[in-house]
DNA sequence: AATGAATGAGGGTTCATTCAT
DNA sequence: TATGAATGAACCCTCATTCAT
């Protein structure tokens, strides 16, 4: 995201990079605060000073205090939900499976506060749940299309809502407090609950 | 005051009726604009306003906004959470869980608007938090026991995470609108997915 | 409440008498919670309830909250200033000021609670202004009269003022806490301060 | 920030100095309405809008209500209090006291705003009694050594209470309307009232 | 681009008082 | 006469947002 900047080799006047510079701290800002309490609880003033800067400095990056969330959600599926990509997970391979799971552990041990900012309870934003609704939908169609493969008796669309807030709130729940469970413990577990795997057990279901 | 009166027993005077009354339309009103917006999208005179009362009402039911929720939480604990009762399902034969699983689903059917005011997802509030962490303390204690009875590998915590995340959301998601599968299908679909289950396949894992 | 009913032997018929006894319990439970907090922190509820008796009881006795105090007041006036009637006390001798305010302190002994409810501070209700310029008006045509006839030179409105604030506030506080000091300290203190005492020394001044 | 500007050594910036003319104005707004009403009768939106100022910005300068009234009642005793000093006073000789009341008098005419505002009574506030309070401590230590040292048998406790109550009254009384009484008169009035004076005619009481 | 004082609508809450029972 | 639930105006205070500097 600042890597970019670098690469403005010539007209990264002044002006350009103090903007982006405030930009960032404001969005870091956001990220510890909205982390800590709901955005209920977070004020833009709040903000501001922890970023640094006086409260107007905050309207000269985000038209509103949403704004600044709507940046959140991007990021959080950015991070985590690209890599929660499960196209590329192919059929549903458990090296497949497990790849994917494990960039998305990845993303949280290395953005704990993101997901706690977007994921966590108390309060609530909204943010979670339109994390989840993306996430979801795209594992609609797989899923619609594995179970049909495979002849699995689950609905599609019940399972990706299952799968999405399942990964959600077992990452969300390693984050606040990651001496819960060992990375592999984590994985595992929410390898296991694939909904993809359930055609394993199928024949005795039938 | 009624030393000489026929000292009706079960004073049910004007006051108390009428007092019940308005208790009841609170709470009513509560669970609707609840189910339509967030705790911090509704104002304790709207709720009152909707309710028919005048605002200082509300304050004569309830010390403040939360203790409506609260009450919220705890009706919507006593009737889904408590027939979703890890215990009563035994070692999760299917049977035993199906069965929780048909009370869950109807309590949905019969109190969708309960439903959607503590699980919807618009600005959140920290009911559902509140419930599913609930519901996961009391799984995390049967699944410790059953994973360990069966060699089942997954983490007891994350798992309860996990199921009480993934009912809550499915049960939500199909109160919304349960014209988005059969309830065969729900229940069909968050049975295949019960942590308890995985056991069956283990020996390929293992 | 209700055994008074029988007793209603002739004509103290049951009604006046339950409701002389309301009032008195009414204005004793004024007198009581306005002494723990200012009229501003007293609630008509608190008091009828102090009283046992509901909400809109209270409004059958008195107009509204004030009414009750102003009955402090005349309580307070009956009470205390009644007795510091400087008319009695003559010219002020010093017998006549010391029984004076033998009959003050009296009162202070007796209904401590009516004075701290009428003069103590916090939050304050114009009660103790409205005493203190009622002695201090009887006052100062005292003074003009003895000041005239003594030679005296005070201003007898500025010591009205002065004398009614001051003993106004030393019983006060020697009520608060009577362990302060003994009660003939008290008195010895408030008569040596009586303007009238003053001549004795004029010679020196003039 | 500022790291390169002229760093004007004393920022009497636009913002300071329009933040210091609202508070001062906010001050003497609360000044005046308290001298009207009591705390319990003015409300902070009346201050805001008596000084010219938005509600909120009351809040800007004020954490609530009851601060601004601090700082009246430091702003009186700065003003009252300060040179009623008792210890300069020293022992209590004519020209002390004498020269200590002027002080008072002096105070009491230029700010009769705010004597009226502490020292007034409807309503009350409490504020009166803290000044005095204060005021009465300091004279207790004054008058157990004075009256230790001349035998006089006052209570240094009860007079240092009278004391403080009735200097505090004439001086109120008199700035809501000096042309009660001339400035001399007061001021004799007050000396002539002063504790400390009694001893001259102790050998006639003992 | 940054500042930070000011705005003012709006929310939570209290409580004196009313009135149907 | 007593009851007590209900009323609703009014208050305190917050904070997203604006704008002159």
């Amino acid at each position: 995201m600042s890597d970019i900047a670098v690469s403005t080799e010539i007209p990264a006047s002044g002006h350009t990079t103090r903007r982006l510079e405030t930009h960032r701290r404001l969005v870091e800002a956001g990220t510890e605060l909205f982390a800590e309490g709901g955005l209920g609880a977070v004020t833009s003033t709040a903000i501001a000073n922890r970023a640094g800067v006086a409260t107007g400095t905050f309207y000269l990056h985000f038209p509103d205090k949403h704004a600044l969330f709507e940046e959140l959600v991007e990021a959080a599926l950015e991070e985590m939900g690209a890599h929660f990509d499960p196209d590329r997970a192919g059929p549903g391979s458990e090296a497949g499976i497990r790849g994917d799971l494990e960039r998305v552990i990845d993303v949280a041990e290395r953005r704990r506060d993101l997901i706690r900012a977007v994921f966590d309870r108390g309060e609530g934003t909204g943010l979670a749940g339109r994390v989840q609704d993306r996430i979801a939908s795209r594992l609609e169609g797989v899923y619609t299309r594995v179970f049909r493969e495979r002849d699995i008796g689950l609905h599609p669309g019940a399972a990706a809502q299952a799968r999405a807030a399942l990964v959600v709130r077992v990452v969300a729940w390693w984050a606040e407090d990651p001496s819960r469970a060992s990375r592999d413990e984590i994985i595992d577990t929410l390898l296991e609950l694939d909904p993809r795997r359930v055609r394993d057990r199928s024949p005795s279901h039938a």
